[in-house]
DNA sequence: GCTGTCATGTAAGGCGTTACATGATTTG
DNA sequence: CAAATCATGTAACGCCTTACATGACAGC
């Protein structure tokens, strides 16, 4: 029962107002892509799972074979429960602090060249969401609100990481 | 070719000495848990296979079936490879943040409920962390050396996500 | 002798990635 | 009419999780 975060992403962006698998794909290329990444198969596997399973239905259909979906009640219902009731998540894997762990089988120079490389990483992480900040028009909806404070987390994940990969730099004697 | 890094952390285990699966598994119920989670099976598996590529070799055997598994040339020649080149992970999916996201959904009080879980989440993992840091003994080996830094990155980060969590709370009424 | 720990292995099923495959419609 | 974009779908393969399954050895 746990995990299955697409779905409940896809549910969430039907909330407002009905749309197409291209539609929520453009989306996930968005702002969304920095929390939840999805490619096109797999938005468009989902969303045939979920019309399945009847959280969602074809609410119209267009030119190209354009389906629009609309979320049900029963959807809407799935939503919320997943909002409150959905547990912490465990520990993400982390690939560039996995790195970190064996630094040792390095020599000094490579070492270096690691920890430059992270925070490089942030700071173009931190660019990129600054980019972001201005160039999406904030408009006063939920989505804009709420979108506007993940931001504000990953801003400040970048300045954490940027902030740290200074420090470990300096610790390498 | 990127990604696979369970083979990786494996073999970064296995290059201060010999260990047997179940004595690598021990390890990754430890501090490696918060940096690269792993379970039983997909262990043994991955042992099977970077035995089958010769990776690794079984350098004894003991009681009970143990298998003590050794690093060979051409595993440190990979795992070096692997720190130097490993080209920046991709964005990690984030469930507590695309809960963030969906915000709007939901009424005042379990928007609040949200944030607060979030709050005490942080907190708690911080507490763990601590707890870890004067529970481990550090001794000056590379792997406790950089085992620290990834620590500290640890710390910071739940720092970050305990401001992030006070913050997003004052924003909602 | 019983219990706990040591020790390894396999199987089913879900989710994700990459690649393949196809075709309609709009725009210049 | 050619190219770009819109639009959907499928297949193969890998990684991860959960669960099942088995058995040897040590200490009490």
């Amino acid at each position: 029962m746990w995990g299955m975060s697409l779905r409940h992403a896809l549910l969430g962006l039907l909330v407002e107002h009905p749309a197409s698998g291209y539609d929520l794909l453009k989306r996930f290329e968005g702002s969304l892509a920095n929390v939840w990444p999805a490619s096109q198969s797999q938005i468009y596997t989902e969303l045939t799972k979920l019309a399945a399973d009847e959280l969602i239905t074809v609410s119209d259909t267009g030119p190209r074979g354009r389906k629009e979906y609309a979320l049900t009640d029963a959807g809407r219902v799935e939503l919320r429960h997943w909002l409150v009731d959905s547990k912490p998540a465990r520990p993400a894997r982390n690939p560039a602090l996995l790195r970190v762990f064996f630094l040792g089988v390095l020599d000094r120079d490579q070492r270096v060249a690691v920890l430059d490389e992270m925070l490089d990483h942030a700071k173009r992480d931190q660019a990129a969401m600054e980019h972001l900040s201005r160039s999406i028009d904030w408009d006063d909806s939920d989505l804009s609100r709420y979108g506007r404070m993940a931001l504000e987390w990953g801003l400040r994940f970048s300045a954490m990481r940027r902030d740290w990969a200074e420090w470990a730099a300096d610790q390498l004697d």
